[in-house]
DNA sequence: CTGTTAGCGCATTCAG
DNA sequence: CTGAATGCGCTAACAG
């Protein structure tokens, strides 16, 4: 019998009509005290809720976000996540999850489900740069903020950290540590981030003059971190390995260790972003602190006041970063460098 | 112009009224086939999408499952989310991702809003055990799974792995190993999992006679891993370090470290999870592996199942769990031991 | 302040 | 096989 109840019986029960009822529930507009109260009253007694379904077909909204990332079992974007979901969830915001494994064809398939589910906005970290779908058509009838990853080209909105300085802070730090032959291993190159840190290291090598060094395409996880170490005799001969980021470098150092290399003695290695293990890695991990769980808050935050000013303020925020210094590099002096 | 298109306007277009275009859609009753080919035809010139929204206030399906977990941060539960995601998405189901902090108060808040958006079903790991309105309420209302945590005396459906036994096995390990004395760290006390393997620990105890132990009572963290060990002397005295989880033991081994015992040389360590930086934690880590991912993935098909079925089959899948030998533990002799 | 009414977009009887 | 009509539960004019 506590079946199924609905604006109608809770009306019939308290002896009005369905609109005032809904005027109670939502405050549109005043209502008699005492039927109010009696109202109130029988929603608590027959245990309501609204159906937030039927609602949002009137409506058009649905307090739902749609968020698509390449994957949520690593732990920078499960920290993007947290950010998100934690702003989200305290006003009243609801978030469909999507991991998209890198895939521009499986991104486009979840967009149209979420657009079928009338989603209210979107978070999206893949691969902005290429996927026309998204680039032409999604944007401009949804509103989307891009995460850690953006169109250049396009003035969507944005939240980003700024790489380019953070790695050239780092670089910095690592010429004044008396390195000076470097092994670079970029991440995944269509992503924004690769591209500023790739920048950043090609200028650095111009700026400094530096002669001896070497630039590696992988990806930002750690079996490419590994295997790119392998490829390049372990860097035998170089001073430093800096890595596109943390996870990256885990696999190089554990490459290094298995081959005998002592990281920092023999070579330095660092990483980026400083995900929750890098400090509990051994040798912890130099690199450079990314405000993850704030790109994902400082998202939300922006797309919802997209959402709920209704204008398209087209732009983008850029965090800070910040250099983290600890055991994975060390000063180096000239009986500290590899024999070639 | 392209706005908002219907399905009245792909029937206007086509010439036929809005039932033939929703049979041609959903495949329900046959239609000639030269006009289902018309229907599809204009389908794909408008670029038309059905409104799930409005398809799920008819048939009351919303193809959404609801996920709570305490963290999405903890790589643990972002592991289990990655199965269920990817289990879901391949059978057209979308998830909803709540974290609750561990807060029994704000699972109940966040199981009604799911409860009011109408999702299919749940997937819950929370403080089932202790959450009256879960209990009593929602569990027959709606199709719920328990991933990882259950309770212990309702018939509910969940899959879990075993750790009663795979905490057994790593305790018998380390007797062979010849350990004869140690400290238990334990995770939050009122979740199945830690329930079972302090059991588990109990049991052991008792049937090889071990005279020197201490259970001690902690969370499923870093942090209180890392204070529990400072808290009773950096277990000097003890052969190993037993933990509740890999997180309690990487808390273990820093503080350890920052007090100058070696692990394992003075002290064997242990976690349980066998998360993914368990291997490149230096010592890398012993410990329990627990296919975390399928217990998503199981948890989402048995779900899908009881949904699909609309019947109440309550019960559960118990998986196995796979003891992971590293280099957080020696075998132990004599003057390999700890003085009091 | 309050009740009546008309849809939101779609699936589904019920007649053809 | 196909069209017309009904209503899912709710909000938002529109009249009182």
């Amino acid at each position: 019998m506590s079946d199924k109840i609905t604006i109608k019986d809770i009306a019939k029960k308290s002896g009005v009509s369905i609109s005032t009822v809904s005027r109670v529930i939502n405050k549109t507009y005043p209502v008699r005290k005492e039927v109010a109260e009696k109202v109130q009253q029988t929603i608590q007694e027959l245990n309501y809720t609204p159906d937030l379904m039927a609602k949002s077909l009137k409506t058009g909204k649905t307090s739902t976000i749609g968020l698509i990332i390449p994957d949520i079992s690593n732990p920078f974007f499960a920290s993007l996540v947290k950010g998100a979901e934690s702003y989200l969830s305290k006003k009243g915001y609801s978030l469909i999850i999507c991991n998209s494994n890198q895939d521009m064809k499986e991104e486009t398939r979840l967009i149209n489900i979420l657009l079928s589910k009338k989603i209210d906005g979107l978070l999206f970290t893949g691969s902005a740069n290429h996927n026309k779908f998204l680039q032409e058509k999604v944007i401009d009838m949804l509103p989307v903020v891009f995460m850690d990853r953006a169109f250049v080209k396009t003035n969507g909105s944005y939240v980003l950290s700024d790489s380019y300085n953070g790695m050239l802070d780092l670089l910095n730090y690592m010429y004044g540590a008396n390195h000076r032959s470097y092994i670079y291993i970029s991440g995944n190159k269509d992503t924004l981030s690769a591209g500023e840190r790739t920048k950043a290291f090609s200028d650095f090598v111009k700026e400094k003059k530096i002669e001896k060094y070497r630039i590696y395409q992988a990806q930002y996880d750690y079996e490419s971190g590994y295997k790119a170490i392998k490829a390049m005799d372990c860097g035998k001969g170089y001073d430093a390995v800096i890595c596109g980021n943390d996870l990256i470098a885990y696999g190089v150092i554990e490459a290094l260790k298995n081959s005998g290399v002592n990281v920092p003695y023999n070579i330095s290695v660092t990483g980026y972003d400083d995900i929750m293990f890098s400090r509990m890695f051994s040798p912890s991990l130099t690199t450079v602190r990314q405000p993850i769980y704030d790109i994902g808050s400082k998202s939300a935050e922006k797309l919802l006041k997209i959402i709920e000013n209704n204008k398209k303020i087209k732009n983008g925020i850029i965090l800070k970063n910040e250099l983290v210094i600890r055991e994975s590099t060390m000063i180096r002096s000239d009986c500290s460098r590899q024999k070639d």
